[in-house]
DNA sequence: TACGATTAGTTTGCATACAAATCAATATTA
DNA sequence: TAATATTGATTTGTATGCAAACTAATCGTA
């Protein structure tokens, strides 16, 4: 059963499912991080304190890759909720030491239940879930391969 | 060889790559889209008006799952390029008759290439983009039923 | 038919998201 | 070592994205 290829029409194109679906997985995660006063960027960005503990915004934002303009006011709310602290390096006053604090760290806690809730949102088999993963990574690189092309290797910013 | 589950893991997680490949796509989208002179939501308004050539705010937000606070001063901009025209219908004066202008129509020409262009960027072999097309949407559909249990079928707006 | 409910769009407020310009501190080099 | 370049973060400007409140028009029904 072979459909006609036609040219700019939503349905056939990959990319559009792919930007409905992260807004929908977003969508989704909403109520439940509502109950830990987060915002899903502001999740992301907390996640990888509790891996990491402590960084700064460049590193934040080549993991995240997310641009140091979104970063900075979106810190200085963490900092406000007292997930986080922000002290300029001593060593060299150009770098903003972040780090996680106590409270933020307690937090992880409440927000342990949420990637299994958000698993069965999703509701994919174990072996779904590897293959999309797989193909989603696959579509990252080969995006990123493009970036380098053009900016010669230098991530945002 | 299996992985130790880690919870709370932006490596072991499906949402935070699906969230990225999103942006990095629109990202691999921008300098297309800024030959003619559109943003990637506009963009996708555009190819709704190309499939359909006339339509109201409500009918673009159901198919594109757009917030009619977002299509509204989007909308107006493409009109003030001149793309598509904005009237009250006279049968109902609540309902926005938004037409494709011809100047909108003659976008598309422009706009040809693009598809292409990003299938190339993307760079899945046919049976990939396949697959991680029907898992996607997979996801949307089991996403959209989340959706449907809490607001009682009633999409928003 | 008058009034309350519903509906379609708009406005407002807040939170990203990113490009471009800017600032301050450090590194490089002529 | 003084001038210049680079770097890390912030600020500014524009464009989403969505919830909530609001407005105007139409519908339903008592």
């Amino acid at each position: 059963m072979e459909s006609k290829y036609v040219p700019l029409s939503l349905k056939h194109q990959l990319c559009f499912p792919i930007y409905l679906c992260a807004k929908e997985i977003i969508r989704n995660y909403t109520p439940m991080l509502e109950k830990i006063d987060l915002t899903y960027t502001q999740y992301i960005v907390m996640m990888y304190f509790w891996e990491k503990g402590k960084s700064n915004v460049k590193e934040i934002g080549n993991t995240l890759l997310l641009d140091s303009s979104t970063l900075t006011p979106l810190l200085k709310k963490l900092e406000a909720k007292g997930f986080i602290t922000r002290v300029r390096s001593s060593d060299d006053e150009r770098n903003l030491e972040i780090n996680i604090t106590p409270k933020g760290l307690a937090l992880r806690d409440q927000a342990l239940r949420i990637p299994a809730q958000m698993c069965q949102c999703i509701n994919l088999s174990p072996e779904e879930a590897m293959t999309l993963h797989k193909l989603i990574n696959k579509v990252l690189t080969n995006t990123q391969i493009q970036k380098e092309k053009k900016t010669n290797g230098n991530l945002r910013n």
